[in-house]
DNA sequence: AGCACGCCGACT
DNA sequence: GTCGGCGTGCTC
């Protein structure tokens, strides 16, 4: 009988390893790796969802195989190529399998695990369960259930008065909306009109709307119910009355926006030649990683469009990723224009459903461009004959939790497979990256002109120090001002950068200098006026604004620093007439909020565009002749080796947001630190400069690319517990270190607080070590054990943020 | 995460 | 002697 070595979904995640299960004989021809089973595991046989990852013919487990319950797929959802990649990203990461295969599918598809309680006895009076049987999903065991009332259950079970079963459902994969149909005729609905009691507001509202829907009655037509202030209450008892039929219907969501097909540019020659050179290697199937270096506006997406429209002609895929954040409509569009019908978009914003049918689309064959966020690095393609990476640079390619891959390694593995090349492009790339073209294993590419003779824009430094300010607006250049005001009267936008968001910085008592902090993290509390509240920008901790110290009870307290609420009302204050749009977290995270305010900027329903980072990527408005940095000193504090790097990255990108039409644009950066390379060389747009600059001091200090590095961070809710695991930890791995490795620390982060967990890490620094990440692998499993319990291991291969 | 096994204390 | 506390370790 054959065996399948399954990968189980167990929530603590202490194996790597699969299990081996019995395959019954008439499931033998389902049972291929990659598909979905459910499997009993542990001596309560409760299902779980797991992923067949070989059939043998013979287990070397010693005891009794216990037989595969279901198998969930008819056809694999991961192929041989996701299979090996996963094991592959395991190792990489140091995380589970299980967790990767995870990743590696729409959320639809994993399982989702529910608790019901089952009562077999009636409840005593006041029993603090029947507030869980009166919600809508009765019986349903939340997640977070309140420990008193877990330990209720647990009381009931074992004296036999309920049952608890374990079910798994798989997240709908397939939209479904309740759909109302009417059952009966316009003459009888009027009938039942008359005879309705008169108070029966809502019966009778419902009644005259299907009334007043009498073209639609008698035929099949179905509608939505969006009656306003009609209750679904109201609805599902019409159905009981047999007023209305309900069913449920399959939706498709493909939001599908018109658009307009549109031909390639012709090609400058600069992009003619890069292009060449990537076609040839297409052609010759070589896994090559180019880096596409172009400047703002030099025309690298046409370059990405031609390379894709060759691989298309040559019958195979194209996989292009960009970060979440410059995937917006406008650049959605310029992909489906290129190739209609073609193309599947996955990014954040789409619902799980949405999703999975992307998913879906693409693993069929019936899309063969993807154009998307990090996961879409995953994307089910066969056949790629191309994968871009655009604004290579970016750190939101690097996941943050497990597994914490890289978007670029995921794709330059997966091009190892397909013999396909990989196009890395940014105007201002990576060290790392520029680094591996120096030394050739990357192809440099290079696009230094701008189509069209669009001019670079003038960079202005403006040197906070001794510029004149706006009187009580600090922050604020009197330069700056006239700037936007000179704008505002040619009827041209500007956009203005801010890197922090909230109203002010803190809040500080006058008096005793008392600063009111977060009570679970250890940072300063941010002001928001729009809340009217203080709000922890770490763990989401809300509080009223005090109107007295809560120290020294002075009334004589004062919020310092500004963010972009306050930036906001400042300007507006100055410039009573200007259209201020506030982009940043707080504006943004509903869904679509971030594209509402692109859609709103790019209409001219706003002159002024002002928020955080996001301000600077991927977004393209014509108008847009001034671009004004507030402090481009923010960035440069902070305690990181990459402070420089990012600086330099933020503000070369939002300098090159100035004047991409027929306009000259204007850069003013405000800074305290003019004379700083970062801020002097991204001044003059001079990228090799900064490159050659950084990496003699990268060198000096020992830092990546010259290194590679390793984070190791423990926390616990106890500091000292969090300090003892670090050295604890340290003891143990330096030993398995050559001489070689440099390790930093441990350390307290610089955070050291947050959530009420305490952070301390280790940074270990090496050229090669051969035993460190065996080392590590048995750190991850040693940290899974009993005697951990209550702290959090972190190892992050190349983290991106050191902090 | 569950769940059982097992090794110690306070009771019929 | 035994009932049950929860520390420890396994789950195919």
């Amino acid at each position: 009988m054959a065996v399948a070595q399954v990968i189980i979904d167990i929530p603590a995640q202490q194996t790597n390893r699969p299990f081996d299960y019995e395959v019954p004989e008439n499931l033998t021809a389902l049972a291929v790796p990659g598909v979905r089973v459910l499997v009993p595991f542990g001596r309560s046989g409760h299902l779980r969802q797991g992923f067949i990852w070989r059939v043998v013919d013979k287990s070397d487990f010693a005891g009794q195989l216990k037989p595969v319950a279901r198998i969930l797929d008819l056809d694999p959802v991961l192929n041989q190529e996701m299979l090996a990649l996963a094991k592959w990203l395991a190792q990489d990461t140091f995380s589970f399998l299980i967790s990767c295969l995870q990743t590696m599918l729409p959320s639809a598809l994993r399982a989702n695990y529910q608790r019901r309680f089952h009562l077999l006895a009636p409840l005593a009076a006041n029993d603090p369960l029947q507030a869980l049987l009166d919600r809508e999903d009765s019986g349903l065991i939340p997640d977070n259930i309140a420990a008193d009332l877990l330990a209720e259950i647990k009381r009931l079970e074992q004296k036999g008065q309920l049952t608890i079963d374990y079910q798994i459902s798989q997240k709908t994969k397939i939209k479904q909306e309740k759909v109302f149909k009417t059952s009966l005729t316009s003459d009888q609905y009027q009938g039942l009109r008359q005879s309705v009691r008169a108070n029966a507001k809502q019966q009778l509202l419902l009644l005259d709307f299907l009334i007043a829907q009498a073209p639609f009655v008698g035929n099949s037509a179905t509608w939505l119910v969006k009656v306003p202030g009609l209750k679904a209450a109201t609805l599902s008892q019409a159905v009981k009355k047999g007023w209305l039929a309900a069913e449920e219907k399959e939706v498709y969501r493909q939001p599908l926006t018109e658009v307009t097909a549109t031909t390639p540019k012709k090609l400058t020659s600069e992009q003619q030649a890069a292009f060449t050179t990537i076609i040839k290697s297409m052609d010759q199937a070589e896994h090559t990683t180019f880096l596409l270096e172009g400047v703002t506006g030099s025309g690298k997406t046409e370059v990405y469009l031609d390379a894709m429209q060759h691989a298309l002609a040559a019958g195979q895929t194209a996989l292009m990723l960009v970060p979440e954040i410059s995937l917006t409509p406008q650049m959605v569009e310029r992909v489906q224009g290129r190739f209609p019908g073609q193309v599947a978009v996955l990014h954040s914003g789409l619902s799980v459903g949405e999703r999975y049918d992307e998913w879906r689309r693409i693993e069929r064959g019936e899309a063969q461009v993807v154009v998307g966020a990090r996961s879409a690095a995953f994307a089910p393609l066969k056949k790629i004959g191309i994968m871009i990476l655009d604004e290579e640079h970016e750190s939101s390619y690097k996941q943050e939790d497990m597994p914490r891959y890289h978007a670029r390694d995921v794709l330059l593995k997966r091009a190892e497979t397909y013999h396909c090349p990989v196009i890395l492009g940014s105007a201002t790339p990576s060290l790392e990256s520029r680094a591996r073209a120096q030394k050739g294993r990357y192809q440099l590419l290079r696009l230094t002109k701008r189509p069209n003779t669009i001019q670079m824009p003038q960079v202005n430094v403006i040197d906070m120090r001794q510029a004149d300010k706006i009187a009580g607006k600090s922050d604020l250049s009197k330069q700056l001002v006239d700037q936007l005001n000179l704008r505002l009267e040619r009827h041209e936008q500007s956009v203005l950068l801010l890197n922090r968001r909230g109203y002010a910085n803190f809040v500080l008592c006058r008096d005793c200098g008392h600063v009111i902090k977060c009570p679970n993290c250890d940072i300063s509390l941010t002001l928001h006026r729009d809340t009217n509240s203080l709000k922890c920008h770490y763990c989401g901790h809300q509080e009223a604004i005090p109107s007295a110290c809560p120290q020294c009870h002075s009334q004589n307290i004062r919020s310092y620093g500004s963010g972009t609420q306050k930036v906001e009302q400042e300007i507006q204050e100055l410039l009573p007439t200007a259209r201020i749009l506030r982009m940043d977290v707080d504006t943004t995270a509903r869904k679509g909020g971030h594209e509402r305010i692109i859609k709103q900027f790019g209409a001219h329903q706003a002159d002024i565009l002002l928020g955080t980072q996001m301000v600077a990527k991927g977004l393209d408005f014509p108008d847009v002749t001034l671009v004004g940095v507030i402090n481009a000193d923010t960035s440069l504090s902070l305690p990181d080796f990459r402070a420089s790097e990012r600086t330099f990255q933020l503000l070369t990108q939002v300098s090159g947001r100035a004047g991409r039409a027929d306009k000259q644009g204007e850069v003013f950066i405000q800074t305290y630190n003019p004379e700083n390379y970062a801020i002097q060389l991204a001044s003059a747009q001079n990228y090799e400069a900064f490159y050659q600059k950084e990496m003699g001091i990268r060198h000096q200090g020992g830092y990546p690319p010259y290194y590679y590095t390793i984070l190791i961070s423990v926390n616990h809710r106890q500091e000292d517990q969090a300090v003892q695991k670090i050295y604890q930890i340290q003891n143990w791995l330096q030993p398995q270190l050559s001489e070689a490795a440099v390790v930093l620390g441990p350390t307290a982060r610089m955070i050291t607080r947050i959530n009420n967990q305490y952070y301390y890490q280790l940074i270990i620094k090496y050229k090669s070590e051969p035993r460190l990440l065996k080392a590590l692998q048995t750190l991850i499993m040693k940290m899974q054990s009993k005697t951990n319990r209550g702290f959090q291991l972190r190892v992050d291969r190349e983290p991106m943020q050191f902090m």
